[in-house]
DNA sequence: GTCATCATGTAAGCCGTTACATGATTGC
DNA sequence: GCAATCATGTAACGGCTTACATGATGAC
């Protein structure tokens, strides 16, 4: 989960681990805080694996840049450092990652994949929907969907819970049984009203270039050609 | 975290581990599945520890029993068979399991030890508020009350966030975070009524006996006991 | 007599943590 | 020159999971 968050991360922009576990922290739905102990291994991992490259600290990009405070002249003389540290590679500096064809394509494999093969529900769906701008429409859709089953799954279960003992049931646990109900519920008909969304923008764009058939095939194509990826993956990190 | 779940289910009633991680699963705010292979093990350590002692199922009684469906007889039958189990003892039957002193006061230690120091916030605090019963008003409120600040506390980090990169953050990203927004703000003002329903509890009470300061001590003394016993725990468990 | 469920346990592994070690850069 | 922060990494350990092994009981 670590790595499609990094992966996910790494699309579009080149980063080194510390601004990683920032960014990790404050622009995935607050509730990604990953301690240096575990990102470290993991770009190590999946350098091994070929899914990210790392230079070191090829002059400093905008993207990379955190506000510089004092402004001025000091983005300059970092520029000129970094230049000559570049060279000598031996000075334990910033690592830039960078993502690869096949750790894009990893990743879009993880994404893809069923939320509910790594463990925690909450976190992993999540995250798949903070990316979903990367999925297939119907992967989209999939994933609300998914996710709404499951909730409502839990949400029987609490119920014949609750029906059966509920006069028998401690005051504390009863309270707290129907704060979860409720927060479960309220998740439900947020889920709708995105299931409902996205159905609509399924329908205006059926209307104009009718190819909902066309996007799965390219969907199966993609994830044969992703499970062998997979494989070597598999056996480069394990 | 589940020695203590298991702990405060065994208070008050006799149970094996099977039927312990029933009511783990299904007692406790619906979100405590606990495997077996996690649950036997602790078990284990808590026996080791001193804290519960486990006999081999001598009769069978009602807390324990599961719902006969079929009725009638069988029971007289699972009965004689237990009996005849209980003296042997290498029959591998039933291990049930009942919570010791040593154990009560390690329980009333953990469930008044911060909810932070074990990892998974909302589980940790969702445990502490379905045992609720067992602490003392004073604990009751701490705990409330630090969870009220841990989550103000995020939702203040979230808005600061937000509100600096809202137009350029993802729209996907940017759903999550206002619905993850709205989730805390709603258990916050539940919160804020709970503790409201505390403290009125505590004002009705003083009104007749008076009594808030001696309640304190009691609990200094008792986080005295509890200190040593720990450490007893503490070498025995690692 | 056999299949589902109840029941207990061990072993390997995963995914994360804290604590530790090291060193560069910046601000004062 | 010293502290705070940035930056990377390793080692040990924790708590949980899955998979495996074993066996009893009850229903049909």
């Amino acid at each position: 989960m670590l790595e499609m968050a990094i992966l996910g991360l790494l699309d579009g922009q080149e980063l080194h681990g510390y601004e990683i576990r920032k960014r990790l922290r404050d622009q995935l739905g607050l509730l990604f805080n990953v301690s240096f102990g575990s990102l470290y291994p993991a770009l190590g991992r999946l350098e091994r694996a070929g899914a990210v490259e790392s230079t070191a600290d090829a002059g400093i990009s905008g993207a990379v840049r955190t506000v510089p405070m004092t402004g001025s002249l000091s983005g300059e003389r970092a520029a000129m450092r970094s230049r000559r540290a570049a060279s000598g590679r031996g000075r334990r500096g910033r690592k830039v990652y960078r993502i690869t064809d096949s750790g894009r394509r990893l990743f879009a494999e993880l994404l893809e994949r069923d939320p509910s093969s790594d463990g925690d529900d909450a976190r992993s769906f999540g995250l798949r929907l903070a990316f979903a701008r990367y999925l297939t429409p119907h992967g989209r859709l999939r994933l609300l969907e998914r996710r709404r089953a499951q909730l409502a799954d839990d949400l029987a279960n609490a119920r014949a819970v609750t029906a059966g003992g509920s006069q028998g049931l401690d005051p504390y646990a009863r309270l707290l049984a129907e704060h979860t109900t409720d927060s479960t519920e309220r998740e439900i008909s947020w889920l709708d009203r995105l299931i409902e969304a996205e159905r609509a923008k399924g329908r205006s764009v059926e209307g104009e270039v009718r190819q909902d058939d066309l996007q799965n095939d390219d969907m199966d194509d993609m994830q044969n050609v992703i499970e062998n990826d997979m494989q070597d993956m598999e056996g480069a990190t394990s």
